[in-house]
DNA sequence: TATGACTATAACGCTTCCGTAACAATCGGA
DNA sequence: TCCGATTGTTACGGAAGCGTTATAGTCATA
């Protein structure tokens, strides 16, 4: 299933989106959470704090604030990478995979 | 020139959009007053308060005061209504059509 | 093993947004 | 002409996000 459109059509779309979130009104997520959400579902594993920071060019404590936030809401989990303690691991979650589905 | 995409493609595309606007840190607006914005200039006029507060779900402060951050950006200016003094009519401004034509 | 680099997180003060409630201005009908 | 209803805004306390800075844990190498 595919659909052709304009620009304009795209935007109307987009706004139709927001609009059933922000009228849902369930989760209140700001910009950098969603894009941080569908950067961890759309892009390919494995994804770090450190990764995401530098590909949203953002600083690291947001990425972790939002983990915390979407992480409470079972949208995301994290696991120590086994092969450097270091690092976290971000892992998606059936919740959150449903989530990013229904906004497709 | 259109596009054709499934939801997949569609996901990917917002999450290209959303990735720029948050990489590139000019403005930072969250998910409601961008709903804002596009409700205004997407759907018909005229747009009042209670109207959009109506259609988007939220309390009329949340509009006021998207309002009036997106007003000191000159993305949106509000007016009287002549008709009924009540009213607060709001209006598109070049810069706001420009910004949301660079979206699309 | 000791040290410096690197990772994620916690702490801090600041800003912004939220919803509720109160408010002033305006309308419209009794 | 009142007086209730309606509109948009402001005030307030609380919650959440931000960036900077500091901290704890881990790695890697001399």
């Amino acid at each position: 299933m595919s659909v052709s459109l304009r620009p304009s059509e795209a935007l109307a779309l987009w706004h139709d989106v927001t609009l059933d979130l922000v009228r849902d009104g369930s989760h209140d997520f700001s910009s950098r959470q969603i894009t941080i959400l569908l950067t961890i579902y759309l892009e390919q594993p494995p994804h770090t704090v450190r990764g995401l920071a530098a590909k949203l060019n953002v600083t690291k404590p947001v990425i972790t604030r939002a983990l915390d936030t979407m992480g409470a809401l079972d949208l995301v989990t994290r696991r120590r990478d086994e092969k450097d303690m270091r690092n976290v691991i971000i892992q998606r979650t059936v919740k959150g995979a449903l989530f990013v589905e229904k906004m497709g």
